[in-house]
RNA sequence: GCGGGAGUGGCGGAACUGGCAGACGCGCAAGACUUAGGAUCUUGUGGCCGAAAGGCCGUGGGGGUUCAAAUCCCUCCUUCCGCACCA
């Protein structure tokens, strides 16, 4: 009798896979490839049963494809640059790079622990020079094509990072990503940006491409995270000042042009002075634009905050109907979004309508809606806001128009005579990634007194990191105060010339880390377009759904610009993506800071991997949070010792039995049901995995199989030994993708010495599909809905058979109680219902 | 405010296209084996009534469709997540 000790089967099977390269991938074009890949982590704190689960899952994912004969790349490496790395070193007097490695090194022993598969040769660091040299490979390629530029510009900057943040890093209307109790202020500094919204338009159009692949909901977040909408510009001449440029407008709704009632600007809109100025309002209104823009920049307060605006005193011509509105200046109004001036049409806008009626602006309404009493302005209580239903009205040539054919014959109005255009508007802007910060991807940008912004050509890459910067978490990039990297010469001239002292934002590393695996060793370019193309587009992305926006939008930009240099073809990066649920204690995501972290590594000491991969996968569906309980895990290691007690218990009858032919002749009627409810746990199982990633239920199918076996002990009575060793080989193999350590020792113990890794995932044939079709089943029969009798009868009998052994049995006939039957619905092998009235 | 999820026993969760609600596991209870058991094995375990047979109720609330609803429709409530004055 042996004893389940996971330490020593999983050291020993860990060591047997590393000695026969199991996980080692080249390309073999003889099999379909699979591309499995997990979110790479950033290497900081310890490694907690949340990481854990994520690899588990693409653990199972990676082995089950591997079973089922395809060529499976599963990559692991380090997300390695990034503030908290800087920020302990500063703390522990080290340096980033030792602290960095420190956390990798335990990582990766943490991740070899649990016995994932992955590819170690291709492991990859993002604060390796051989990598982050690309990172500035593309960025001079974008250089050139004018999708990297310089601007000065507002920026978000987080006092505490002391840094800048990209939008997608500001969070909760206002706080840094980081520290969630620091405000976001804003400050004018020269940065660099990338041009994601050139991209805007195809990265709108292309998530078509992901429908059926990525969570419904992430691809909402990303359309309405770059926020397309079509509208039209249009230009309003001021009328009572001249010299100032007339006021350009974005609508989405130019059919209500003749419902505007003033021209409202941004507080910050560069007219807004010129207006001011001479102005018979001016006196009162300086005073209110100060105050508009000293007040809070928090956007969740700006949302419920109250409209206020002020009059400039000056007006601009509506250029349909000549008309003269009123120019004002309001709060909701952003310069940020379209042109930081609007039109107010108040029966017709929400904001607008309570806007102009706080400040006793006129009302006029010129959509009416479809077969409804003509719309009273000085009755309505909301604005009458739809697009369809609705005919224009007091729109001079216009009347009668539908708002869509409005729409289009206004907008050609406006362009003919030129005062306007059809425009697209996104949200999405300009991606910032400059960094005043050491531990990050150095800019590969020199500034020359002759020759101004100058690249670092292809051959001086590298821009190598200094080692020796000094750290101080005080304002300012370390790197301008190091001297050595600051000062060099000009590439053009050869003159004397700074460099670039800002890193990149580590999103530039995480937006194609996943193309390097393919070929992490190349030297000669970021990587051979040829095997990119073998692997491209990775299958399965798992990780989760912080990541929703930036990451996976960066990538997805990322991946058009390599298409557009000529790189790669594809126009996605990722066919299919999973978002797997947070684990959490006490409710709340697992954290060194809450202090509610459970320990991948205590875990694995405690109960072994096998059992860590199997409680998280089994406690609930991958989608959905998993609330860590203690107790739960002595389940699934109770369920882990009772397979092994029962296959240790059986191995040495049966390991030279020879194999079965799966024939149904001679089989006892012990025999035929286990081997029945074998395959069909093979199916059921074989479905959850494929489809439906129902891991959990999965395993509950695996127990229940185990608990008909254990329930028909003893085996050796009735049940012949091949029959024996055919049940306990496909309970092994069904475990394997979860539990691979112990399923390679059951493997062994069951006469394989060949190691597992080599079996393949077993495919019913159809005798085995005969096999695993039930010969009795239950039939339930109801009496008006209420379940009154069972029926065991043959599988397969129709409502001619059946319902005569319903009114047969005495329940039945009870509750029939001599009333007529006045209808039957029979479901074969399910059920009757008998309606009695 | 807009958009998207989710509400099932004491707990985690099952239930594929409407067809026996509560699989599987945790916990709990009883029994067996044992010097012992926080090991193992067996049995029971939604609520209420009942000695039992059995009956009634039950998937957030209310209504509806249907022979039949956790599942479909309407409505309300709670909760989580994302966006948040986007013109």
């Amino acid at each position: 009798m042996a004893e389940y000790h996971p330490q020593q089967i999983e050291a020993k099977w860990q060591q047997r896979w590393d000695e026969a390269r199991v996980f080692e991938t080249e390309a073999e074009p003889s099999k379909p490839k699979y591309y499995a890949l997990e979110m790479l982590p950033y290497p900081s704190g310890t490694m907690h049963m949340g990481h854990m689960r994520n690899y588990t899952i693409g653990d199972v994912v990676a082995r089950v494809k591997r079973m089922r004969g395809f060529d499976v790349l599963h990559p692991m490496g380090w997300d390695a640059f990034g503030l908290p790395a800087e920020n302990a070193a500063i703390q522990n007097k080290t340096h980033p790079r030792a602290w960095t490695n420190n956390n990798i090194a335990e990582f990766q022993r943490v991740l070899r622990r649990f016995g994932f598969s992955y590819d170690w040769r291709r492991e990859i660091s993002t604060c390796d020079p051989r990598y982050y040299r690309w990172n500035q490979w593309f960025f001079l390629r974008m250089f050139e094509r004018g999708l990297a530029y310089r601007k000065k510009s507002r920026v978000n900057w987080c006092p505490k990072c002391c840094t800048v943040l990209a939008n997608e890093q500001v969070v909760n209307g206002g706080y840094c990503w980081r520290h969630e109790d620091t405000l976001v202020e804003s400050r004018e500094i020269e940065q660099w940006f990338l041009k994601t919204t050139h991209y805007a338009e195809q990265l709108i159009d292309d998530l078509k491409e992901l429908e059926g692949g990525w969570p419904e909901r992430v691809i909402t977040m990303q359309r309405n995270w770059i926020g397309k909408s079509v509208g039209a510009r249009v230009k309003f001449a001021v009328a009572d000042v001249a010299g100032v440029d007339p006021i350009e407008v974005f609508t989405t709704r130019i059919d209500t042009i003749y419902g505007a009632s003033a021209i409202i600007l941004a507080p910050t809109h560069p007219l807004v002075h010129p207006l001011l100025a001479g102005s018979p309002r001016q006196k009162e209104a300086e005073p209110q634009l100060a105050h508009m823009r000293q007040t809070s920049v928090k956007t969740e307060d700006l949302a419920t905050a109250e409209k206020v605006g002020f009059f400039t005193g000056r007006h601009a011509i509506n250029p349909f109907n000549k008309e003269e509105l009123p120019i004002w200046v309001a709060n909701f109004v952003l310069m940020e979004y379209g042109t930081g001036a609007i039109m107010a049409v108040p029966a017709h806008d929400q904001r607008d309508f309570e806007f102009c009626r706080k400040y006793g602006l006129p009302l006029r309404v010129v959509v009416q809606p479809d077969g409804v009493e003509p719309l009273d302005a000085e009755k309505m209580t909301a604005p009458f806001e739809e697009h369809e239903d609705g005919k224009l009205v007091n729109s001079g040539p216009y009347n009668g128009l539908s708002v869509d054919d409005a729409i289009l014959a206004m907008s050609a109005h406006a362009q003919a005579q030129g005062f306007g255009q059809r425009e697209i508007t996104f949200r999405l802007r300009d991606w910032g990634i400059s960094r005043q910060r050491y531990w990050g991807t150095p800019i590969p940008v020199v500034y020359c007194e002759n020759d101004g912004i100058v690249p670092v050509p292809d051959k001086d890459l590298p821009v190598v990191l200094p080692e020796n910067a000094k750290l101080t978490g005080e304002g300012g990039s370390p790197l301008a105060a190091t001297h050595e990297f600051v000062n060099t010469t000009c590439p053009k001239c050869g003159g004397p010339a700074r460099r670039e002292t800002d890193t990149m934002d580590t999103f530039v590393d995480s937006s194609w880390y996943f193309y390097r695996y393919c070929d992490p060793l190349n030297d000669q370019a970021p990587f051979d377009s040829a095997k990119v193309a073998y692997w491209f587009p990775i299958d399965q992305y798992i990780g989760g759904i912080t990541h929703a926006i930036l990451h996976l939008l960066y990538s997805r930009f990322w991946c058009k610009v390599m298409r557009d240099i000529g790189l790669v073809k594809h126009n996605e990066p990722i066919t299919r993506l999973f978002t797997q649920g947070m684990v959490q204690k006490g409710g709340m995501a697992m954290s060194k800071s809450r202090g509610n972290v459970v320990g991948a590594m205590e875990m694995a000491d405690k109960y072994g991997a096998d059992t860590g991969r199997l409680y998280t996968l089994f406690a609930a569906p991958p989608e959905k949070d998993l609330e860590w309980s203690e107790e739960s895990i002595e389940g699934a290691w109770r369920f882990i010792n009772r397979v092994f007690r029962l296959v240790d218990r059986h191995a040495p009858t049966v390991k030279d039995a020879a194999r079965w032919n799966v024939s149904p002749q001679g089989l006892s009627g012990k025999e035929r049901e286990l081997v029945r409810v074998t395959y069909e746990t093979l199916r059921r199982v074989t479905q959850d995995f494929e489809s439906r990633w129902h891991f959990n239920s999965a395993i509950a199918l695996i127990m229940e199989l185990t608990n008909e076996i254990y329930a028909a002990e003893p085996l050796e009575e009735g049940v012949r030994p091949e029959i024996r060793k055919e049940v306990l080989e496909m309970l092994t193999l069904m475990l394997a993708p979860m539990t691979p350590h112990l399923a390679e020792e059951l493997w062994e113990m069951l006469g394989h010495p060949d190691g597992l890794w080599k079996a393949s995932w077993p495919v019913l044939a159809a005798a085995q599909k005969d096999l695993a079709r039930v010969e009795e089943v239950e039939v339930v029969v109801q009496v008006n809905g209420r379940v009154r009798a069972r029926l065991k009868v043959a599988a397969g009998l129709g409502e001619a058979d059946l319902v005569p052994k319903a009114l047969a049995e005495p329940a039945v006939a009870q509750h029939i109680n001599g009333k007529r039957v006045v209808k039957q619905i029979v479901v074969p092998d399910k059920l009757v219902n008998l309606v009695v009235a």
